[in-house]
RNA sequence: GUUUUGGUAGCUCAGUUGGAUAGAGCAACUGCCUUCUAAGCAGUAGGUCAUUGGUUCGAAUCCAAUCCAGAACACCA
């Protein structure tokens, strides 16, 4: 339903039949009228002045005039300078209504099963999720679910980076500091200490560093300090250790591998007890120590065609500077892979899974060079997934102090921020009083989906490119533009709706077979249930809002961008706790205008519940 | 230096393919709980849309330049 377009058609056909002139219904404005001016919605003359070579007054007039006299929804019209404010009559609205309520999955497309991969999450097995890996699982999540509201076959994945240096930092660490600490023995998730023997490698290896520079300035005084530090940073005893290991690990040593074996296995325990509280999952989970070495054949591949050329140590390089970047290396002179090496090998890899016609990969912005350059060697292959890949760039999270820096101890940990907000969330509840009645458990679960509810609206609520600022107070805040203000919304609502399940009131127009969805059906049943009741203004202006929902799921899914969701879902409830304080249901005598107004609540709360679930946003019928 | 992203109210953010007098929330102030959940509602105040120029009936939105801020530009991942 997309009553804009319908409108414009209406105008289409009124510009033929006046003016003989043809032209398509998308070329014309049309758009919600400003709130200042009477009328719904408003077409907008002033780009046809010039091929009808009228004065945009006359134009609105004189299609305002053939609209409502050829069309018994348009009710009344006004012209003011070059906009026709056209007004929908109150069966038009009914009807609306109706239709809303007897179509199944409001606002979500039709299954066209288009696949589509989504990786996101990918973390790093040596430390624990942070704030910024809550960005990027609560996008990615959503946008696998806003696309699937758009009909396509989704396959979430996550792309495990367990090996590399970084890795063998914790286990040396471990290794050496460790006494066979377990997270048991600890009290600690699995994550969390093997986190903790990267923070004890990386200190212990600055000292190693402080050591190194001291000897090397004694050494040479009069060498660069800065050149010193560098070389300092890489010839630690610790850094030449963890070097070995990884060569060792590489190699298939068997202790050092079931040293990885060991500590990834305590990280997956601690990373699948995150995963389950943030609410997110995935239908495939791919480890870089399967993946790291795919990408070679790609680089023969590259030079049989003279995509890439070889230099003269060895090395394989790509030259992009035509499409404005530069020369790229994706070979090393010893022969082994780089970082673009593998995601080109994984990329053909992920495709022979499973074929899909797009792939988002949900990384930071910090890599968008990266993508950019992959991207175009894969369309350099003329791979046919390449034009569909998409680089779904996320803005850092900051705090007011400013960017979270490990070194600094300022990285807001994911386990513990979801932790402190239920607790909050307890805290309130418990203030206001108003579930006394519910066990422990319904307590619990209703702390914990209000909690993730205010961090991932609030996470998701801004645009997915920009920067943002993780303000914890504004966090943990529960009053207005946030998820809990939703989610009470929602609960209102349920409780009018039990109500009205007791009093036994049907206000649900109940269609089958044949009926469904037909126009005279709605009709028929519209006037049975509702007669031909007076509606108020923000009753209009609620199925206004409703009736805009499918066009909202489709440009979040254009966008990738929840928080376009975010954002319908915030203005519906707003506008229903104004129809609520302004109106009241079962005070209203009259029985259709009644069940007309419930039929409303009950689309609002369903439409409330679809967008907020795409955005991982659990609702509660009581709160 | 090159590339790239952003700059809207004190703060955090919206603002569709250019449309009427630029919107929310927070913070401040004023009202509203014998009435369907006050985690709410109504209202007041708050703006040189970074700056300058251009395009046109019309610009926060498009173009150019400038200023400011972030990011990327490794035989790291």
């Amino acid at each position: 339903m997309n009553i804009e377009l319908n409108i414009a058609n209406l105008v289409a056909k009124g510009i033929e039949t006046l003016y003989n002139q043809a032209i398509t219904a998308e070329t014309l404005t049309i758009q919600p009228t400003k709130k200042e001016f009477e009328g719904d919605f408003t077409f907008v003359t002033f780009a046809l002045t010039k091929s009808l070579r009228k004065k945009p007054e006359e134009i609105g007039e004189e299609i305002g005039k053939f609209l409502k006299e050829n069309n018994p929804f348009i009710a009344n019209y006004n012209v003011i300078k070059g906009f026709l404010n056209l007004k929908l009559s109150e069966s038009f609205w009914l009807q609306t209504l109706a239709t809303i309520a007897t179509t199944p999955n409001f606002g979500k497309a039709a299954f066209h099963g288009t696949k589509v991969m989504v990786e996101y999450s990918s973390p790093n097995t040596n430390k624990p999720l942070h704030l910024g890996h809550l960005r990027n699982n609560f996008l990615g999540y959503s946008v696998a679910e806003i696309l699937k509201a758009n009909g396509y076959e989704v396959m979430k994945t996550n792309l495990v980076n367990d090996r590399g240096i970084h890795i063998c930092k914790s286990m040396l660490a471990y290794q050496k500091f460790g006494r066979g600490e377990t997270p048991e023995t600890a009290g600690m998730k699995g994550d969390h200490l093997v986190g903790k023997y990267y923070v004890v490698f990386d200190k212990a290896n600055k000292q190693q560093i402080e050591e190194i520079l001291t000897q090397y300035q004694q050494d040479t005084p009069n060498e660069d300090i800065e050149k010193l530090k560098e070389k300092a940073g890489k010839n630690t005893p610790l850094i030449l250790e963890a070097q070995e290991m990884l060569k060792k690990w590489e190699e298939g040593d068997k202790e050092t591998v079931d040293l990885w074996k060991k500590m990834n296995g305590w990280v997956y325990a601690g990373f699948d007890e995150t995963y389950k509280m943030m609410g997110v999952n995935f239908d495939k989970i791919y480890y870089e120590s399967n993946t790291y070495l795919l990408g070679k054949n790609v680089v023969e591949e590259g030079l049989a065609k003279g995509i890439f050329f070889k230099k003269e140590n060895g090395s394989v390089w790509i030259d992009l500077k035509e499409e404005g970047l530069d020369e790229k290396l994706v070979l090393r002179a010893d022969g082994t892979s780089v970082y673009i090496t593998q995601d080109l090998g994984t990329a053909d890899y992920k495709y022979a899974d499973f074929p899909m016609e797009k792939s988002i990969y949900v990384v930071g912005n910090e890599q968008d060079y990266h993508f950019k350059v992959l991207f175009t060697i894969l369309k350099k292959f003329d791979r046919n997934y390449a034009s569909g890949m998409y680089h779904l760039s996320y803005g850092m999270v900051e705090l007011p102090s400013g960017k979270m820096k490990s070194r600094e101890g300022t990285v807001v940990d994911a386990d513990d921020l979801m932790d402190e907000m239920i607790q909050i969330a307890e805290e309130r509840t418990k203030e206001l009083g108003k579930i006394e009645d519910f066990s422990s458990e319904e307590a619990k679960n209703l702390y914990r989906m209000l909690a993730l509810g205010a961090l991932k609206y609030y996470l998701l609520r801004v645009d997915p490119k920009k920067t943002m600022l993780f303000n914890p107070e504004d966090s943990i805040d529960f009053q207005g533009d946030t998820g809990v203000y939703i989610q009470y919304i929602h609960a209102r609502i349920c409780s009018l709706l039990r109500r009205a399940e007791v009093l036994n009131i049907e206000y649900h127009p109940k269609l089958s077979g044949s009926d469904l969805r037909s126009d005279q059906a709605n009709t028929r049943l519209t006037e049975g249930l509702y007669g031909s009741v007076q509606l108020q203004q923000v009753e209009i202006e609620l199925l206004k809002h409703i009736t805009s929902f499918p066009q909202r799921i489709q440009e979040a899914a254009n966008e990738y961008a929840p928080s376009v969701v975010a954002d319908f879902a915030y203005n519906l409830a707003k506008l229903y706790s104004r129809f609520y304080n302004e109106i009241s249901v079962f005070n209203e005598p009259n029985e259709a205008i009644k069940r007309m107004r419930l039929a409303l609540s009950a689309e609002t709360a369903k439409a409330l519940k679809s967008a907020m679930n795409m955005i991982g946003v659990e609702m509660p019928e009581m709160m």
